[in-house]
DNA sequence: CTCGATCCCTGGACGC
DNA sequence: TGCGTCCAGGGATCGA
């Protein structure tokens, strides 16, 4: 499930592998997921790849202007442009010799003027895939939140304190920090040692600011573990990534912890899967935990 | 503002 | 073996 880490991997990867190189044509399967195949379709070739960017969790493929054609105010079609990426939960992004045979569930090629394709593969499309103009896109990107890794204490202080949700709800809100998911959240406060049904506004100023601190942490050493390969994620050289070996929390529901030896625990906070040590991450008042499941000996992982 | 519910989608795990 | 059911989850959306 990629998350800033992964996106990160893959931004990476993609930068070395097809910075420069332009897009001859384009082949689409199922577009339910694209914004606008049509416009890429019509925009994509002739387009170099100038840089690969990401934000959040998204990847920027930021667009030459289309050579040889004249840019005029009625043709703001040929001016630098980009393409958004998102891989949702099971999208791959990575160049592969055109010859090769098509994976399924194989939904965009972008033929390369190297003799590979840039192939976007999404079993279940709950990527998003758009091309934008400059300035739509810049509309489009100030709807989010800061970069964690960029965030200074008092960004990360103000967006937490004075709200009431749930801090596992505050750490997925993409408006709020950009690129946390799932995993990082529940990883980073079990590191920090907060409930994740706690609320914004009821963090100390001091716990606020170790959560940013082992956050950045965290991400960063995912970062040079090249992400977190749980089932799907897979590099732009499909490589998994190695940093599910460090999980403290997500996905141990039932395993000890690695500081108190408690048993890990499972939640639904924010309506997704929460996992959390019950003695380290002290609860809020009134939070009720179900009995631990009975069956599982493998579990996950 | 915050919540929960629902939908999107498929593969994999599990129960029988 | 095979079938049905449930679950995973980022994000959009809607009603409470």
């Amino acid at each position: 499930m990629p998350e800033l880490p992964e996106v990160e991997t893959v931004a990476r990867g993609l930068r070395q592998a097809i910075l420069g190189r332009r897009i001859l044509s384009i082949t689409l399967g199922k577009t339910d997921f694209i914004d606008d195949p049509v416009a890429l379709e019509q925009h994509l070739p002739g387009r170099q790849i100038e840089a690969v960017e990401r934000y959040g969790k998204f990847m920027l493929l930021r667009l030459s202007a289309v050579i040889g054609m004249a840019r005029t105010p009625a043709n703001g079609d040929a001016a630098p442009a980009s393409l958004l990426v998102h891989l949702g939960m099971t999208g791959h992004l990575a160049p592969i010799p055109a010859e090769y045979p098509r994976e399924k569930h194989t939904h965009v090629c972008l033929l390369l003027n190297d003799g590979r394709e840039l192939r976007y593969t999404d079993a279940r499309r709950f990527g998003r895939i758009a091309y934008l103009t400059e300035a739509i896109l810049a509309e489009e990107l100030k709807e989010f939140g800061v970069d964690p890794l960029e965030m200074s204490k008092e960004e990360f202080a103000n967006r937490i304190h004075g709200r009431r949700a749930r801090i596992k709800a505050l750490l997925l809100d993409q408006s709020v920090l950009r690129g946390v998911g799932n995993i990082y959240a529940d990883e980073s406060l079990w590191r920090a040692k907060i409930h994740p049904a706690r609320l914004g506004t009821d963090l100390s100023r001091k716990q606020a600011e170790t959560l940013r601190r082992v956050l950045q942490e965290i991400l960063q050493k995912a970062i040079v573990m090249r992400g977190s390969s749980i089932s799907d994620f897979l590099d732009a050289a499909g490589e998994p990534g190695e940093y599910q070996r460090h999980h403290r929390a997500y996905g141990r529901e039932g395993k000890n912890c690695y500081r108190c030896k408690s048993v890990i625990r499972r939640a639904i906070v924010a309506g997704r899967s929460s996992y959390f040590c019950p003695k380290c991450q002290p609860p809020p008042r009134g939070f009720a935990l179900l009995p631990l499941p009975r069956r599982g000996k493998a579990g996950k992982r």
